[in-house]
DNA sequence: CAATCTAAGTGTATTTTTTACACTTAGTGT
DNA sequence: ACACTAAGTGTAAAAAATACACTTAGATTG
């Protein structure tokens, strides 16, 4: 049955991942941003890192190779979060200069995947230029306006964050390997927008049993060293 | 800048949506299958409702269109929880007969963007036939084979509906407009998987305030009729 | 080397939330 | 009137969440 209509000519779509990276620097939380030099317009544009799925690829797989393209970075947690299919997102792929990849149709809209991902900001420093320019952290709160629907991107990808915060375990990929509790309690705040009582984090987490303490003492503060811990569970 | 190969001969992705409908009847929760009577197989062979996306569709929309062509349902909560891409889940869409549209590549993979619903069963009865064939309830506890990665989507919505019935209100999508205590118990029990005690969690449900209670009780019962309710937020 | 500064570290009492648990009641059917 | 079925109801005990302030270890300064 089914009346499968051929309809010649119309195109597939093209679909890219998009990548929003977090980082935590013991202040604020940080996304990481690509300026494009590109059509020589004189503003930098910022963007975040994203490019076109192969033919081949998983999804996963395609977010893992792009984001080592296009920021260096490896290894680091990756989540699938929403994909973005307005129609009129992205037109024309073949404007934008810095991707990777052209398709067999460059002029049909962009279907985007989504991803957030975390990373220990010490094992990180951006390259000073990538294949697709220059890479920034940018406060989370200082966003500039950014191609496409990127900040929306960003935005939906703040409140998944927070959301898969409160049940999840999730937030030690965003601290070194070696952290504090007063590190811990300050992601936590700054992640869940809220200020915590010191004493009562504490006794929270310690019921948790999710840490270990080292045989460590924090090192160069001119005050009296906290407790280093680290998680149980990883060896990361 | 940037090393723009432009890939000839890479075809863009078929990208399609496929939706996961859950359904309760007091009992059981159920979820929408479709029969699909192509290639004169001799076994039946079940998917769960889906189609490609248009060219200029939103992917919302899509999936209310695809939803309302394939099933004539209508107006019920939608919710787009993952995509899925593995390179071989589908190839080849000019073999799925059954599919209303087919692309400038049919031989092209398919990625598709999968939806959950929920529905309210006394709304709704299945049409005997739709133009993808016949239209069924089946218990999800009891789901055959059917076509492609669809048994793995069914169980991927199924955890994403857990975690969303935990902290989002949003069990009443799934319960007739009246309904009793003993209903939304038996609801919460099914879709979390534990048994609840009735008067902690009807103490529970009091303290929330998201019920009004009607003036009206259940009828048709062979014991004592129980008090109905309605959520209050909506006048659904 | 005494005084000062900074953030680390620690306990108790109160309130709120969660859990465990059993009998009475309203209606239907015989 | 008796039996059957699911509806409806309260209390006590345990666990979890909250509010709250002083002492300590090390670095820096005069």
């Amino acid at each position: 049955m089914a009346n499968s209509a051929h309809i010649e000519g119309t195109p597939n779509p093209n679909v890219s991942i998009d990548c929003v990276v977090f980082g935590f620097d013991n202040e604020k939380l940080k996304v990481l941003l690509i300026e494009q030099k590109n059509k020589g317009s004189i503003n930098a544009q910022f963007a975040l890192p994203g490019d076109l799925v192969l033919e081949d690829e998983d999804l996963h797989q395609s977010a893992t190779r792009i984001l080592k393209e296009l920021t260096d970075l490896e290894g680091i947690y990756l989540k699938q979060f929403k994909t973005f299919g307005d129609p009129n997102r992205v037109r024309d792929v073949k404007d934008q200069e810095w991707l990777r990849t052209f398709r067999e149709d460059p002029e049909a809209r962009v279907i985007t995947v989504a991803y957030y991902s975390l990373v220990k900001m010490e094992d990180y420093i951006p390259q000073a230029a990538s294949l697709a320019g220059k890479v920034i952290w940018q406060n989370v709160d200082e966003v500039p306006q950014l191609a496409f629907d990127h900040n929306q991107i960003v935005n939906e990808a703040l409140e998944r964050l927070r959301e898969e915060f409160e049940y999840k375990n999730v937030g030690y990929e965003l601290l070194p390997k070696k952290f504090t509790l007063s590190m811990l309690q300050k992601l936590h705040e700054i992640i869940l927008g809220i200020e915590l009582d010191k004493r009562n984090f504490r006794k929270k987490i310690k019921k948790s049993e999710v840490l270990i303490p080292l045989e460590e003492k924090q090192s160069g503060v001119d005050h009296k060293p906290a407790q280093l811990f680290r998680y149980k569970s990883s060896s990361r």
